[in-house]
Order: C-alpha cells, then structure tokens, then sequence
DNA sequence: CGCGAGCTTGATGCCGATCAATGCATGTGG
DNA sequence: CCACATGCATTGATCGGCATCAAGCTCGCG
C-alpha cells in the first residue's frame, strides 16, 4: 500500500500495534459509530465489522489517500482529521467537490469503474480506516442493517451533491459562502463541537474551489460579514455571531 | 398508487395486462438490461428480479413521478421516455439536477432519509418499471451481482454529480453547453441513436437550470455554435457538425 | 530576521444576468 | 380557415457581480 505525498510516493503503514485497551479502534468501542458505517448494526455485526476494518493508517497532511486512476479496493472512514476530495478536467482546472471530516467515508467515486474518478487529499494529518469493499459487500449481504446503511450513506453523498449543484447553479457568492459555513458548524455539531466557533481547515482558495468562487471573492465575503457583524473573522479563526443572517441569505431572499 | 400532472395529483395504473409476446415487459426480455439493473445477472437472477419488477406504469408529459417529501420505497427504472429530476430552495429557487433516458434508474436520493429530496418529473409521455426498494435489498443479498451492479450504479451516479460540479463551478456557458451536448449525444449512441442528430426534449429554461445559466445564454449559446459550423440547430432539432470543436471547447482550452 | 504561503483590499474589465421586443410554432375556438 | 392566444425561442441593449490584475499585509517558520 502507499500514498502519495505532495510531490513524491511514499510507502505508508498501518498504525504501530497498540496495547488493546490503550487506544481502542476498534468499531465496537470507536466513538463515531454512531456517524458511521456501524450505525444500526447489531453487536455480533459490528464485532464482524470489526473483523473486516483491521486496517488503519496514517496520512499526512498534505498527502493523497488515493489518486484519479488508482485501483478501486476500499472505501475509507476518516477516524481523524480532514480531507478534501477533487476532480479534474483535461486542461488542469480542478475543483473541490467535498471536505470529509470524522465518520464520514470517502471512496465511493471508484465502485462504478474499479478505479477513483477523483482525489482524496488530507488537508491535516489525519487517520483513516480501511474497508476492503469486496469484504464489505460480502458482510452486507449477510446483515441487512449494514447493507441498509451502506445504501443510505450513499444516497445521502448523491443529496449532498445535489445541494451543491444547487449552490453552484443558482446562488450568489455570500450566499454560497453561508451555505457552507452553515453545512461545517452543523456537521461540527453533530461531533460535539460548538455550532459558533471553528477552525477552517482549507484555503480560501479550497473554499472558493468547492464553492465555484475564486478565492478574492470568498475573502470578500468573509470581510462582508464580519462588517455587518455575522461573523468574526481572523484567518482560519472564524465566530459566528448571526447565525439566524446566514440562514436568512440560504433560504429566504 | 398516484401521480401528479401538472396542477393535480390523478390515479394513475399499471400499464393494461398484455399478452406475455406481444410486449416483451420482463427484464430478462427488456433490450435495455446491458444498461439498466440486470447487467451481469444470471438467468436465474434475472428471472428472480422479473418477479420483483412486476409493476410498470405510464407517467404522461409533464407529470411528476414522485416528489419531494413524498414517502421513498421504489427505485424506478426508465422504460420510455424521458424525465429531469430537480432540487428546490426554500425560496423557490430550483435547480435541475439531472436528466434520465431508457434504462437508467430513478429514486437513490430517497433512501437516505426514507423521502425524496427531489422532484421526477417526465418530459415526454414515460413508462417507469417500478422497483420496490425493500425486495431488491433482499433479492441482492441472494445474488452478489445484482448487488455490486446496484453499487456501480450509485456510484457512476455520484461521479456524474461530481462532473457537474466541475462544469457549474469552472466552466463558462459555451464550454457548458458543449459539455452537455457530448453527454446526451454518448447517451443516445449507447442506446442506438444518432451520435450527430438529436432532438431536445427540454426547454431551453431546464438546459440552462441544469447548467447554471439562463434561457436567453443557453440560446445564445447555440446561436454562436450554429454561426461558427459547429451545430445546425432549428428549435429543439440540433445536428451536430463539429463534434470535434465541442469536445476542444470542453477539454482543452 | 527574512522568506514565503496565504490572506486582504483596491481598480478595472468582462461574462452572463436582466430587461425588453420580436419571431415562430402549435393549438383552440369562432 | 383564419384570428388569436400561448408557450417557447431568438436577439438586442444595458447592467451588475465576480474575475482578473495588482499591491500590500500577516503570520508561521527555517
């Protein structure tokens, strides 16, 4: 197995072995299991979940989990850390098409062809689990509650997705821009942190990529709001003070 | 079971009983199963799915197939016709989200959240195959090839979606128009149409919501493509001359 | 301390939205 | 069969939002 770094390949290896109790990554105990692929699992399910998700790994920040081209053979749960995922046309443009961050799973884009449609980059460094998909389908085919999960995680990347379009069709750039910050601090909450205060892990570039903006523009936008009083702004320290402005500019207009 | 036109929401009914070799209806006779779900089943799979799809309906021009917030348990195959799926804000703002020909599937947006997140609405008089979701979870427990091949699916459905974040957020109108072209025209070619002759069935208004422009570009659009060689366009009639001018507008730049 | 990556802010220009008028096909009722 | 309405498409004129170009600024780090 490797990963790519920002300019070269590098081996990577599965985390050192840990004392069981010491650090327990297991799915069983894992604290994200109700995020994750477990969710609605029975125990004797999960412990054979476990069984199959032996395999984690380590990637830095900065480098690719997998590549547009490489083989298909896993799905990824994101343990800790953050990733962005892209695509790219011929000509080199490129754009962000998701920021994953802990229990959500990445790999998807390479069922429909064997191979990824896209990159997975790690924007910190950060932990993966890996799922050998062939495995995962065999396990599914045996508990319908992982089967029906694994399908609703997966309508719910193509409902992401068609929020996106959504975005990118027909919203102005500080709406765009509320929208996600909207999207993060939800998510950030539903891991049990605060809903007002984050730490943005990309670029404004990043942002401006998934967003359909250049990054000039989500400066602005962020300015904006800190001038009107939604937000406080301080690089990749961001507060929000109004959340109830940011809803109003998604949806009423 | 119901439907709704345009205006009203009207019972609608399995198509009328046929003579079993007067109209092939089954999957294992439907010239559409190297597209559509059975591709890679085995006979005896195909004949369990057959039993399963018993339902097909007719969705007349115009009419919705289902709607968002309308309870999810189908999957619906594409028999005849031709339909656009689309989002909508709080605000009205919509966006249409995609649109799908013969033997492709229909629904995967309802199975996250028991709901559609989207509207289907048919843009010619259609017929549907209708699959309950529940028994095809079941079926492809039994058969591993109707499950990987409902895996593919999904998935060739979120690289789709990522492709049309890329074109929304880089692409300019006339690269996204030419984008949209290349990609109905491989579609009709795979189902045995003209690659260079085609009639639209949408709007001007829905090619340019899909796309994130309005009417009036997506016109111009054609304008300037008929004015330099590359389609001959007259209403919803286009020919394409220069298909190789569309894929450089894509591709390189 | 000084370098560089990333961020902010300003000035200008262009692409596509908007507003508006006309054209064209289809269908309906007199 | 024509008159008229209606929905859709085309084309022109103008406007505005975001991209682009350009110049400093901030902060982390070797």
């Amino acid at each position: 197995m490797s990963i790519h770094t920002a300019h070269e390949t590098v081996a990577i290896h599965p985390l050192p072995p840990l004392h069981a109790h010491a650090l327990k990554v297991a799915c069983s105990s894992c604290n994200l299991r109700e995020l994750c692929l477990p969710l609605g699992l029975s125990p004797a399910g999960v412990e054979r979940l476990d069984t199959l998700v032996a395999n984690r790994t380590s990637v830095p920040r900065g480098a690719t989990l997998y590549r547009i081209g490489d083989p298909f053979r896993s799905l990824y749960a994101v343990r800790t850390g953050f990733f962005k995922t892209r695509v790219s046309a011929e000509d080199g443009r490129d754009q962000v098409t998701g920021f994953q961050m802990a229990g959500e799973l990445l790999g998807f884009d390479g069922i429909g062809t064997e191979h990824h449609s896209c990159d997975a980059v790690a924007l910190e460094d950060s932990q993966v689990c890996v799922i050998p998909f062939d495995q995962l389908e065999n396990l599914s085919r045996e508990f319908s509650e992982l089967q029906h999960q694994l399908h609703k995680v997966m309508s719910r990347e193509i409902v992401r997705d068609h929020g996106v379009m959504l975005l990118l069709g027909s919203m102005r750039a500080e709406e765009r821009l509320a929208a996600f910050l909207l999207n993060l601090t939800q998510r950030l909450q539903a891991r049990g942190f605060s809903a007002s205060a984050l730490v943005l892990r990309m670029t404004r570039e990043e942002i401006g990529s998934y967003l359909g903006l250049k990054l000039e523009t989500v400066s602005r936008a962020f300015s904006k709001f800190q001038d009107d009083g939604v937000l406080e702004v301080k690089q990749r320290h961001v507060r929000v003070l109004d959340d109830a402005a940011l809803r109003l500019l998604v949806n009423g207009c």
